[in-house]
DNA sequence: TATGAATGAGCGTTCATTCAT
DNA sequence: AATGAATGAACGCTCATTCAT
């Protein structure tokens, strides 16, 4: 039932997702939704944070193999498809509303792990740089929201069941991001 | 007061944006917006549709130069730049709420410009990649949503006021894409 | 102007027509109107009120004429088309807001004048019952409402612009009601 | 509650009608009359409806016994004057507030039945003057509109608890109508 | 005289939420 | 667990009216 309100909000957006909506879908009464949930917030929560609790199992995995840039980002990278492909809606979600939710206290830790992810691709981004993985000109706020748009982004076209699989999706992406879409480009 | 309405629809997004908020921040009362506006959703339409008519004038200079691919390719993503910093609540706008307006007759114009836009990309994707510009194992259809996605999705957050023009951004991002932000990138 | 707001009143009634529509017709804006007008109610009031002062001094002239209770009954019917032809718009404001509007201490006329209205035509019945004029076994009250709505209906479709004048319409409702419209009527 | 409705349709008129109105007179609140109408428009639309359904069941029975003229005439007043004590609120609805709701779609079937009202009578009426049972020198189309207008108008001052029944009064304007309220008429 | 811009009260309607059953 | 009926706040919008120009 979770996971139908997740899905009418991604698809109609919190906002213009009704509780009656997602009644229909989940084939019962609006009324009835109350019996399972304190509120049309509480669900957007709790699909919410199931999605960044699993995100972060992940991203401690990553951190703690200790790789290096290059491969740490393609770890993250991957890391970011393969839960889309778990939780697309939340993801469609997050992106769209995060903003505006994560004004709430209730939702205060929306904006702890944008924080959070910030300084973990920041760090990654300075590693590289620092040991010549990454191009030395970076820089490393701009690259840094450019990356992470890049990847969330594709939540909203991405279809799990489509042709293309998460990781090859992210084996693309990461291949793009790293080395550019041109030939021949010249190291810097 | 359509610039107000703008900010405060980008800010919050257009359901949850109340007449009455955006008649607050023009100071006066809701009634009065009225007299300048058939309603709500032609205020949209007029930010929507004064955005992509700029957008596509200045896309248009850009295909009449009938320039190379990469030329092409730097010349769409810092036009695109270059609105965003005119238009940048618009982009937004759009960005949030394009598909689920689009499905309305008035709106069908922001699905005639997702059509273009798509064949324009493409399109000078397939140049690049028979030409050589472009990667040769180039997933066209992904790179069309990767660049789409990441130019616009700037706007959440590019301050045109903030430190960096828009100029300067486009030109990180046209590298970033073409060149990757890894260094010695195998041409491919 | 003020038969403007009453042609546009009678067709579309007084609560549904606005002052922007009486001030489009009359070929200005809204605001406009209010310096020739204290508000949307006084120019029913006036065009009410023109109606009733025309209609009550010609049936003063038949009052004062002492006919007999036929004669007086025929004058009164033919000259309420008299000026349903003059007054048109204006009767049908009457039939259809008049109880509505007697309400209001304003149009307490209104109210006055259907007093009179029933006093005088209740008289020539009684008068015309008295003298065998009319049918002995008359209902006077209910053959008052039946004579009262009989005539001022045909308002709503009467077009004195039509194929038939005042005059003629008046002697047929006349002849209708005084005689019937079947054959070989029984005395009773 | 769709009879409380009507009675304050009937009584304030359709645009005079607040749904606030409607609800405080049912005791509730007035969003509370969405959970059992779709609009106010809706309201409107089943009240006339169920009327005219009745109605027209009503004289279809007197199409159907094959009458002549006088007793076909007869039939449908005594009809209008008992569906009058049924749906009196309803029918002052239709008597104001026809027209106006005629042009919108959903009121197509109040058009519809207009004309077949009007089918209905002219053809008795004509049928009458054919073979003698009314004056050869009737004006049908005058006849007609003054029969309808006479009949439904009465709706508005009726009271079927008031000290005369429906059938009573429907007796004595059948009586007025067809043999006048004087005496000695002359046949013509 | 007329305009343009605004006001403010109120309208029809929506919707998250409550609660007795 | 679920329903049916209601609540009440808020929403987009309308409109008679005002008033400086």
């Amino acid at each position: 039932m979770l996971a139908t309100a997740a899905e009418v909000f991604a698809e109609l957006g919190y906002n213009a997702t009704t509780v009656r909506t997602i009644a229909d879908r989940a084939g019962m009464l609006a009324g009835s939704l109350y019996y399972h949930f304190d509120s049309k917030e509480s669900m957007a929560d709790e699909i919410l944070s199931a999605f960044l609790t699993d995100l972060w199992t992940g991203y401690q995995r990553i951190e703690e193999a200790e790789l290096g840039p290059r491969e740490t980002f393609e770890g993250l990278v991957t890391e970011s498809f393969r839960q889309m492909e778990r939780h697309r809606p939340a993801v469609v979600i997050y992106q769209k509303e995060a903003r505006r939710l994560a004004s709430q206290e209730r939702f205060r830790y929306l904006s702890d792990s944008q924080e959070r992810f910030q300084q973990l691709w920041t760090r990654t981004l300075e590693r590289g740089v620092a040991d010549g993985s990454f191009r030395s000109r970076l820089d490393v706020p701009v690259a840094y929201r450019f990356v992470r748009d890049t990847v969330w982004v594709a939540a909203v076209w991405f279809r799990p069941w489509g042709r293309k699989s998460a990781a090859e999706i992210a084996e693309q992406y990461t291949s793009m991001v790293l080395d550019g879409i041109a030939t021949h480009p010249v190291a810097r």
